[in-house]
DNA sequence: TAGCGACATACTGGATGCAATCAGTCCACC
DNA sequence: GGTGGACTGATTGCATCCAGTATGTCGCTA
């Protein structure tokens, strides 16, 4: 999996529990509303309950897990509203990101991007599908120098991780297409340095994944389960 | 000091902590690139290191502190690049989030609107203008439900503050003006109901302060201290 | 005198152990 | 039979203790 680490981390045992911890969740082994138990991670991954509470905190401020006092901690889960929400924002800020990454898209990137593309019309399975989208995508996203927008838009794909594999596994051939034409459309703007296309594109993409998200209530809890 | 907090968080002697580090970063007291020593904090509040540990790791992933493994925690320092980066972010998700707050913007709101704007002119107190600056705005944002796109916001204002202080300080009387201008010209669009206006007058507010930021390079670190 | 290396100190990272809290169960009572 | 309350097991929260690492200093050597 790639890109899936938002900020340069230390080589801490607790660093390394994070991001563990945030590769289970983001593939699907823990899924949204499971329980955490501290220990069980301790034992998992060869330590002590401390460096699992530090990565526990680290990720829940990420978004990923849900902390509650004397109670424990679970997978965090969204309702529709607050994935819409998280969609929304991804929708203003990848076309700004993009933007800041237009000096790096190179030939080289294009062709990498089309390859992409291309493997994604071929695939038939939800997790190699799901991971070619999130490289197509992040290899647009090549603004360098600073890291704050793109260390963003990363926590923003991985909290609605969970709802992108549910839908995938319900879309039909229809949106599907539709979908790859997307794709396609962000590369040929990207190879003709239309940027101001590409930007709409990445926007109208967003958008239209919110909005089939939308029309799929059933994939999120019935009732919130965090009251926060 | 009002909305600091990003989420709702539990009573732990870490939240408690993290919280109380927070405000002391966003105060002032701490400086960006000042050294963080544990047992200080630990003794400080009441406490073991260990508490203090997850504090700092929440803190880190908020963007407030720095760590590195084995030597220490700093007060994290921004380059003028990512400076910007955060407002150029801040100005595409604060008016969505305006436009989500539009339906609670009752006239009593209005009204409260109007008299932080006058008390900010009035003030001459830095500390008291940051922290009528940041109600009025979030006086605003008051969209209700899900709190994903409020927590982000208010995480934006916080890892910037140090530098809106220090501009504070520096900006000459018709820069003033302006800025006071913006905010009673936002005003007027709310009251009027306005939001389309409303939307582009947050965005060119937040912009106007960026390009204004950038012209004080000398508020910011000279070498970038954080070589990530 | 300048540069390099060993040592001492201070601080961080992690493990263990104990107290506190929560959830689920069982039983008494209505 | 259903409801309320006490009890028990499980799990979390935190403090103390120890090991590991980085930094700064001192002395040695060229």
């Amino acid at each position: 999996m790639a890109d899936v680490t938002p900020a340069t981390r230390d080589g801490s045992a607790s660093a390394r529990i994070a991001e563990a911890v945030r590769r289970a969740i983001l593939s699907g082994e823990h899924q949204p509303g499971e329980r955490i138990v501290q220990e069980e991670l301790a034992e998992r991954y060869g330590g002590s309950r401390i460096p699992v509470r530090e990565a526990l905190r680290q990720l829940e401020t990420e978004g990923l897990v849900r902390l509650v006092a004397n109670t424990g901690a679970w997978v965090q889960s969204l309702t529709m509203a607050q994935c819409s929400e998280v969609y929304q924002t991804r929708e203003r800020l990848e076309p700004l990101l993009l933007r800041h990454s237009a000096e790096h898209l190179t030939d080289e990137v294009i062709h990498t991007l089309h390859g992409l593309a291309q493997k994604m019309e071929a695939s038939n399975n939800i997790e190699e599908f799901l991971e070619l989208d999130r490289q197509f995508h992040f290899a647009t996203y090549r603004a360098e120098g600073t890291y704050v927008l793109r260390d963003l838009v990363t926590r923003l794909w991985n909290t609605t991780q969970p709802y992108r594999r549910a839908y995938t596994g319900l879309v039909d051939q229809e949106h599907m297409r539709i979908f790859h034409d997307d794709h396609h459309m962000l590369v040929s703007a990207l190879r003709d340095g239309d940027m101001k296309l590409a930007e709409q594109i990445v926007g109208i993409h967003i958008r239209r994944t919110r909005v089939n998200l939308e029309r799929h209530p059933e994939i999120f809890p019935d009732t919130d389960p965090n009251q926060e």
